[in-house]
Order: structure tokens, then C-alpha cells, then sequence
DNA sequence: AAGGAAATATGACCAATATCATGAACACGC
DNA sequence: GCGTGTTCATGATATTGGTCATATTTCCTT
């Protein structure tokens, strides 16, 4: 099992404000695990009891909402750290999390996080960046979801799984969504989501592999209204 | 001017977790200031410089988007800090506030704030749990944005309304919005909302007197889908 | 108290999106 | 390779909500 000590995953989050020695500490305390593609990470009202560092992979939160459709609200990735709020906040989790592809992980029990969270000042800044960031982040979502129509919507997730997860060597967008994953991050039914990935095809904004979407016309997606 | 370390509207957020010497050191650098009903606390892209302790009154938090509409975010009211985000991130603010009643703050200049930020674990921490419940509440609000009808979004709203906000002597909800302030929460046109508050008045779940907006049958207006 | 501006209210119509139905393509176990 | 379930696709239709037009009421100014 790998050292956190001389692991590079940590530079892209928090944990490399921790000092040698709590990283040591945390090393001896953490788990690895793999998880495969389309594997429930943890479930809405569960108790996480801990954080996991995602060394490897790409997984959606999600919340059910009252008319059973679930709604994506983030999308959490190498690098990133899963299950903070609920740690901070003590409470179970309000979302799901399921692995988009598989992942590598490791998971630090809650009270070896919450130790260095409250002993290292510059570990619970850096994780007080973050949320701020997020909720930044946050803010967007929700006017978009109230002022913008589903196609546009679906066209800036386009652009965003872009622009964030880059694309494979054919072109595609790395990142492989169901139609309903597409469908449950914008907020709309299924049918919706595949009616307008066939008309963004249809006007050569984009093109479809099977399951994989390549971005044709970035430029244009990016004028979609 | 009234002194931080005597002040009980500390008790409300994250400030009771400075030390005495601190809060001394704030009360001497602190502004106090009345803001009137309407008045722009800050602008969205304004640098704010601070954060303000709101001793009394409400304003929201809202973030122009691109089809020219406002919408709100968020409320903030009456023993909440106000600006925190924008000081963590280090940049301009991404949302505008505006004073919904009167309202009296004390403004603590960025400086200040920061040094406790670090230097004060217990204190940082606070903040954290703030805003892990901020977005908590967030992935509330997006789902709701996603999945409900404008209809129900408004029922919750009312609901929301009274349970934060009480009522006045009369039954009326204590706090005062216009109908396009309605709208601009549960992201609609001006005239939905209206339409749908009529709609809701003929069904007898509230009832209006002028601006005002009456909870009737909070166990109706709690079973609109 | 009058006049005018802004907010509230309502109707008519249209566009966007949901829902239901059905079929085609694909994926997987045997 | 052959069913069989799942995902993708598309049509028909219903519903929701947006937009524009126009009253009506409220509120503010003078």
C-alpha cells in the first residue's frame, strides 16, 4: 500500500498542508480500495465516518428527489477529497455517491481527519477554501437551473465535461455518461436529454460513437441559447 | 458604538468562538452602520474588503444571469455573518446584496477577520461548519430547481417563509417580498408567480392584504405537488 | 387630493418540456 | 449465435410555464 507521506495525489487537495508527521499517522491509519464502475460509493443517509482521496476515477453525488428522479449535483474527481462536509457538518451524508468509471481510493477513518482538522490551522483553511469555492460553484448551478432552458443547460455540460475531462484520442469526451446521467445533471427526463443530443447532431454541433459524444463545433455549442 | 466583546448577537454565528483579546481588538476596528430597506449592501464583481455582522433586519443574495433576470440565492438574516465566501476565495463577490427591511450591521474589515481566520482554529472551524451546511442547503435548493413544478417550489417557499421568519401580529408572513422577489426565487416570470399566489388564494391555502400574504392551511399548502 | 409611476392581476397565445407509447439498437449471459 | 433485458431513439399528445398585452390597484410625490 502506497505512503500518503510520498503520495503526488495529495498536491491537488488539502492534505498537502498536513505535516510529515500527520501524514505518516494518516499512512498507517488509511485503507486502499478499488471500486469498480457503477459501484454505490455510500448511500444518501449513511454514515460516512470518514474521507476518501480519490488516487484514480471519476464519481457522481446524487440526491433522490420526491419524484424519484435522482439529481446529480456534483461530480467528484482524482484528486479530490469525498465525504468532507458530511464529516464536518456530523452528520450522514445527504447525497450518493456512484463510481462513473473505476476508481482508486483510500479511505481515512473520521477521527484521524477531524484530529488534524482541528490541530493544523493551514489544513482547515485550505479545506475552508474549497467550500467556499464549491458553494461559489453552487450558486451557479442553481441559476442556471432556474433561468436557463434545458438545451442550453445540456449544451454547457457538454462543454464542461470538455473542458474538465478532456477528450480521448478518437475525439470523444473521455468521460462515458448514460443518456440519463446526462438527463439527471441537467434536470430533465431522459427522453428530453436524448431528443436534444439528436438535434445537437443534427446540426453538426456534435456527433455520437455509441455511447461516446464527440464535441464537433465547440464554438457553436458555446452560442447554444 | 456598541462592543463586540458585550455584543449577544455573537452567540448567532462563529464570532462567539473568538477569544476576549480579539474580540476587543475587532470592536476597536469594527463599523457600525444602518442600511435601509432596498439599499445595495454590495454589488456583484464589487471587492468587498470584509465581512459584515448583521445585528438586525434581512437581505438577500442574488446573482444576475444571463437573460437579465436576477435571481435569489439566498437570504441572510439577523445574527449571520455576511461576505465570508468572498473572503476566503479572495475575490470580488459572484452575488449582490440587497437589504429587504431595514437593517443595522457592523462592518469588520478584511484584515481583521483574516488574522483570527488564522490564527483561531476554533474559530475557523466554526466557519466551516457554516458553510458545509451552506451547501448542504445548496444541493437542497438544485434539486429542488431541477425536479419541482414552479407551483410547489412557491408552496415551499411560503412555507420556508414562515418557519425562518414567523409571523406577524396579524398572521401575515413578517417578512415583506414583492411578487417579483417570489418570482426571482423560485426562478419563474413575474407574472407565474402572481398567477400562481391568485391560484393559491382561491384554493383558500393563503390569503393576501395588499403585499402581504397570509399562511391559511399550512398542512394544504405543505401537500401541493 | 390629484396625477403618475410602479406593482399587482389576468387573459391569450405560444414555446418548451414532460409523459406515454412504441420500436430499434446494443449488451450480455448462456 | 440466440434470446432477453437495457439503453437509445422518436412520434404523438398533454402540461407547464413564458411572453406580450392590458387592466386594475397601490403607493408615492407634489
Amino acid at each position: 500500500m502506497g505512503k500518503c507521506e510520498q503520495c503526488i495525489i495529495k498536491q491537488f487537495n488539502a492534505m498537502k498542508s498536513l505535516t510529515k508527521d500527520e501524514l505518516i499517522r494518516i499512512s498507517g491509519c488509511k485503507t486502499s480500495r478499488i471500486i469498480k464502475k457503477g459501484e454505490v460509493i455510500f448511500e444518501e443517509g449513511e454514515n460516512i465516518n470518514g474521507v476518501y482521496c480519490i488516487k484514480d476515477g471519476i464519481c457522481k453525488l446524487s440526491k433522490l428527489s420526491e419524484n424519484g428522479k435522482d439529481q446529480i449535483v456534483k461530480m467528484v474527481v482524482k484528486g479530490q477529497l469525498l465525504g468532507q462536509r458530511s464529516l464536518i457538518t456530523e452528520e450522514v451524508s445527504n447525497l450518493q455517491a456512484v463510481a462513473l468509471n473505476d476508481m482508486e481510493v483510500c479511505f481515512i477513518p473520521r477521527v484521524e481527519i477531524m484530529a488534524d482538522l482541528q490541530n493544523n490551522l493551514k489544513f482547515s483553511f485550505d479545506v475552508l477554501k474549497v467550500m467556499a469555492r464549491d458553494l461559489r460553484e453552487s450558486d451557479d448551478i442553481i441559476v442556471n437551473m432556474a433561468q436557463k432552458t434545458v438545451r442550453k443547460r445540456l449544451a454547457d455540460v457538454l462543454i464542461y465535461l470538455h473542458s474538465n475531462f478532456g477528450e480521448n484520442t478518437d475525439g470523444t469526451l473521455s468521460i462515458l455518461l448514460s443518456r440519463e446521467d446526462y438527463a439527471n445533471i441537467v434536470g430533465t427526463a431522459t427522453e428530453s436529454a436524448i431528443r436534444i443530443i439528436s438535434q445537437l447532431k443534427k446540426e453538426n454541433l456534435i456527433s455520437t460513437k455509441g455511447k461516446y459524444i464527440k464535441i464537433e463545433d465547440l464554438a457553436g455549442l458555446k452560442r447554444v441559447e
